[in-house]
DNA sequence: GCGCCGACTTGCTCAGACGATT
DNA sequence: AATCGTCTGAGCAAGTCGGCGC
């Protein structure tokens, strides 16, 4: 495209503010918001400051990719440096940890009856748990060799509870007729029966893959009869189903108590194992039910049936000097290996896709703490050297070369849209959903001119989870007319970048940084619009407008990662309740401050110390209620902006935990306020580590 | 270079636990 | 104690990405 080439070349000279000048780089508003729900605004993710950081850990990470160094180079690199940089770069903390851990460990041998508040602190496991529970994976050496541990033990999967066929007084109907069904055939037709309210039992896809499969269950007399599912009635194994729920929900304490023991008793048997001297919590260690498959989107899969899971169907997972878990009586593994370079502990193959599910940690575990503070040390590495990688891309949108342009133009997309990669899909074995590389055509309209704007691009596709992403923002002349190119003589059906794929990609971005993908720049762009945001939006005010200002924050790079929740069915209704308790604080306001003046005046009269003490009582009512009142609207504004914006995916994937960390020492915001339980178990590394200066 | 597969991360939803309120 | 609303974790689907064999 020679052509193109000489039109492009003058239009760019103006453009080259990249690097002397700050960076701007403007995130626009999606325009699905309204601007009353999208408060945040946001502003220039860059400038980028790169200061060179001694006292950071850059040292320390990212370690050499494994496959990309052979295994002596990459054990000379690490000897080198990495054990003794830790020790030197954390040693005044490292030393205060380590008293406050022996002192810790003294209270528990010397002087254990001491915490009479917890029963159990005199019994020796106890000691033992909460010596585990310390455990400070993050300032051990880690595995340099590839592997992922040296020692496994578990006592494999915990299955699903087999079936119970339904009570007698339960039927069925086959065209208005009682029909008994057998056991395999009935047991399906529960699945379907649980599901008649759901808005996809009437979906012709998953009516007619259900039906399908349920035929294969059925006995030849069954298949005979049964030949319509409009002629099926489940309404009474419904009922049934909803009458057991009903009946759970009505349970007394005492057997709900007992319930729960035994669901403890299963998880302190089966929810952990043993690595490498240390006991870990497993993430999942119960295989998945039997029951209708429901893929997400438009799938064509929906309905069919998942098959139930057993002990030949596993593989375990376990090293070669562990007690090897033993399969249910009467039944065997599938197969059982030993092969420390994955981190599942089993696995199956499962029916509908093909693909292989697994039994892994927990994310408070070393394995995945470990990978989960290496993804960010990339992404803190891509900070480094974006200005760089972002230069060149837009050196790249005048190549000559066309997949170079692809390419350029594709990567600009991930980086300021944060789009993910895009990879190509199976088509016909799942819901048709696209990323930055399977964009096609009929996704983007380009408006040369629109309200005023030059170069507009909309952006009109569905995402993973079929997320529909919609945004319309101007992009620079040269994306402008590249794109335009690209569209050139092509069909809705058709790729947008046709000379791109996500292997192209990738391969490229390893070359300008190691450990460099597309879902990097997530990662980067997430946690700098993140630090940038708080240090923006933090006011001097109190604790829960700091919070509000941290969950605007947040807010910000969900948006900026489009994700999005359905709005809670309550939604509606508990706003409603929170105004109404608003109105009422107002009411008591305006009271307060009447009595306030009544005290005052009341006081200019008589000038007494009686009257005095009053108004100064008045005056504490009204600033009580006056906080209280702003907690509310504060609340208030906060789920109102978050109708539809789900942050839990970003705070749990995409920010680096020690930007919270940070900001929470340095306003004095307790931890508990940001990270509940669970994410300060996963993200205990972090906050163990950041300090109130921390830096992305 | 391509298609496929294995391993692992990311993502949304919903039931039920939990805590506040009546 | 019952009821209500919110929060959380489990559950599992759906992505990303690297490696392998041809």
């Amino acid at each position: 495209p020679s052509h193109a080439q000489g039109e492009h070349a003058n239009s760019m000279q103006k453009d080259s503010r990249l690097g002397s000048k700050p960076r701007t780089f403007f995130y626009q508003s999606r325009i699905y918001f309204t601007d009353a729900e999208l408060i945040v605004s946001f502003r220039e993710t860059s400038p980028v400051v790169v200061k060179s950081e001694p006292e950071e850990d850059n040292s320390f990470y990212p370690y050499p990719k494994h496959n990309k160094a052979s295994k002596r180079e990459r054990d000379d690199e690490e000897f080198e440096y990495k054990p003794k940089k830790v020790k030197v770069e954390h040693d005044k903390k490292a030393k205060k940890r380590k008293h406050e851990y022996e002192e810790d460990e003294d209270d528990e041998d010397i002087k254990p009856k001491k915490k009479t508040k917890d029963k159990k602190a005199t019994d020796g496991k106890k000691t033992k748990k909460e010596e585990e529970e310390k455990w400070k994976w993050w300032e051990e050496e880690r595995y340099t060799d590839g592997s992922k541990w040296r020692f496994l033990e578990h006592k494999g999967p915990v299955f699903a509870p087999p079936y119970e066929p339904m009570p007698n007084k339960v039927r069925f109907y086959y065209d208005g007729k009682i029909m008994k069904l057998s056991a395999a055939a009935e047991e399906v037709a529960t699945f379907f029966a649980k599901m008649l309210d759901h808005e996809y039992s009437t979906k012709d896809v998953f009516r007619k893959n259900f039906f399908k499969d349920w035929r294969k269950e059925m006995t030849s007399e069954e298949k005979a009869i049964i030949t319509d599912l409009n002629k099926c009635n489940f309404s009474e194994m419904n009922d049934y189903f909803k009458a057991q729920s009903e009946a759970r929900k009505q349970m007394s304490k005492e057997e709900k108590k007992k319930i729960k023991e035994e669901n403890e008793r299963l998880l302190q048997e089966y929810g952990f194992c043993i690595m490498d001297n240390h006991k870990e919590r497993i993430g999942n260690f119960r295989t998945e039910p039997p029951g209708l498959f429901r893929g997400r989107g438009d799938h064509p899969k929906m309905g069919m049936l998942k098959r139930r899971i057993r002990p030949e169907d596993i593989i375990i997972n376990c090293s070669k000097d562990s007690k090897q878990p033993k399969p249910p009586p009467g039944s065997k593994w599938k197969e059982v290996r030993h092969d420390n370079k994955v981190t599942w502990l089993a696995s199956w193959t499962e029916n509908i896709q093909g693909s292989i599910k697994y039994i892994m940690l927990n994310p408070s575990s070393r394995i995945k703490g470990e990978k989960d503070w290496q993804k960010y040390e990339t992404a803190r590495c891509l900070k480094k050297c974006v200005d760089r990688i972002r230069t060149q891309y837009r050196d790249d949108w005048k190549s000559k070369e066309m997949r170079i342009r692809q390419r350029a133009v594709a990567l600009y997309f991930i980086d300021k849209l944060a789009l993910r990669a895009g990879n190509e899909k199976e088509e016909g074995e799942t819901a048709d959903t696209v990323g930055c590389c399977s964009l096609r055509v009929e996704h983007i309209k380009l408006h040369p001119k629109i309200n005023d704007q030059e170069f507009v691009v909309e952006l009109d596709f569905l995402g993973k989870d079929s997320i529909r992403y919609y945004n319309k923002m101007p992009v620079e002349k040269r994306v402008f007319k590249n794109l335009q190119l690209f569209l050139e003589n092509k069909q809705p059906e058709d790729d947008l970048f046709d000379r791109l794929n996500t292997s192209i990609l990738n391969k490229h971005l390893q070359e300008l940084m190691d450990g460099l993908t597309a879902k990097v720049f997530r990662t980067y762009n997430a946690s700098i619009t993140l630090q940038q945001q708080l240090k923006e939006l933090t006011s001097d005010d109190s604790i829960p407008a700091k919070i509000l200002s941290y969950n605007r924050a947040n807010r910000a790079v969900a948006i900026l990662c489009n994700h999005q929740r359905a709005p809670p069915k309550t939604f509606e209704k508990s706003m409603q309740n929170l105004q109404t308790k608003i109105d009422e604080k107002e009411k008591q306001l305006s009271t307060a401050r009447k009595q306030l003046k009544a005290a005052k005046a009341d006081h200019k009269a008589s000038h007494d110390e009686k009257s005095k003490k009053t108004v100064e009582v008045k005056r504490k009512a009204v600033q009580r209620i006056e906080e209280q009142l702003m907690k509310l609207q504060v609340q208030a504004t906060d789920r109102e902006e978050n109708k539809q914006i789900a942050l839990g995916t970003s705070k749990l994937n995409y920010l680096d935990p020690r930007i919270s960390v940070a900001w929470c020492k340095k306003y004095g915001i307790p931890i508990e306020k940001i990270y509940n339980k669970t994410q300060r178990e996963k993200f205990a590394w972090a906050i163990d580590m950041a300090e109130k200066d921390y830096e992305f």
